[in-house]
Order: structure tokens, then C-alpha cells, then sequence
DNA sequence: TGTCATTAGGGTAATTTGGGAC
DNA sequence: ACTGTCCAAATTACCCTAATGA
């Protein structure tokens, strides 16, 4: 189940959805995102979520 | 229990976390995580408080 | 012994967080 | 209901040189 995907900073999620940073914040806050923690508080997003719910949404609207 | 307590450099846990090296580093500082030091100076981190803190945090967003 | 990637250290930008408001 | 922007504070990233590790 777990595989050792690497994860991504809220930047690049937002660059990915071409959304503000803030806007990937409230998602993660929200929990319709899963996010790591690390230590020091910043938020960690696994690729692989962010992944699938990109393409996700495009099988969804085909 | 099973505690594989392999030791991980700070470069895998950077890795791990998706920050800087000078990052983790910076936890040990803080006592954040804890960290073995080599006779020289550098230091190691438990590879099994890592995961914990890893999979913890991610267990938590369910 | 020598090589070379990694790490420690200190200092300065850039990013992220959190909150509330529009 | 959702997003972008403002703010201040905290965390993290990148710059360098010297030492350590394998």
C-alpha cells in the first residue's frame, strides 16, 4: 500500500493545480488532501494523491 | 518492540521529509528528533523514530 | 595516503504557517 | 461556498568554507 513516494511542498502543489498556496493550505486543512507534517509544522503532500487527483478529475470529465 | 534502530544520515532523512539537509540538522538542534553523534561530529538519527514520525502524522489525517 | 561525497557551522533570502477580513 | 490577497512570525532553503566519513 505504501510506497515510497516522494512528496511535494505546498508551492509545487499549487503550481500543479494553479492554484494559490493558501488555497492547497485550506485543502489540507479541510482534509480533502492527506499532508505530512514536518517537524517544524510545514506541510509535506504525497505525489502520488496529487497525482490521481489530477488525472482523476480528467477520466471523471471524459 | 521490534525496533530496526538502523541509522539514517541526515541526507535520508532530508530525503524522507522533502527538505534540506541543513533542515534536519536543525530538528536535532532543537532536540526535535534525536540524534546519535559520531565520534567526529556528524550525526545519525534512528531509523524507526523517523517512520514513527512519518507514518504518525500521516495516520492522524485519515 | 589520497580522493570525493556528505556534513557541520554560520549568515541571508525565500517559503510556509496561522489568523482574520474582504 | 470557494479562492486570492493582506499581515507578522516561524520554518525552511541556499550561500560559503572546513572537517568528517567511507
Amino acid at each position: 500500500m505504501e510506497a515510497a513516494d516522494r512528496l511535494l511542498t505546498p508551492g509545487e502543489v499549487a503550481a500543479l493545480f494553479r492554484v494559490d498556496p493558501k488555497t492547497v493550505t485550506r485543502w489540507a486543512a479541510a482534509g480533502r488532501i492527506s499532508s505530512i507534517r514536518t517537524p517544524g509544522g510545514h506541510r509535506r503532500f504525497r505525489e502520488s494523491e496529487v497525482r490521481a487527483l489530477l488525472e482523476g478529475e480528467a477520466a471523471l470529465n471524459a
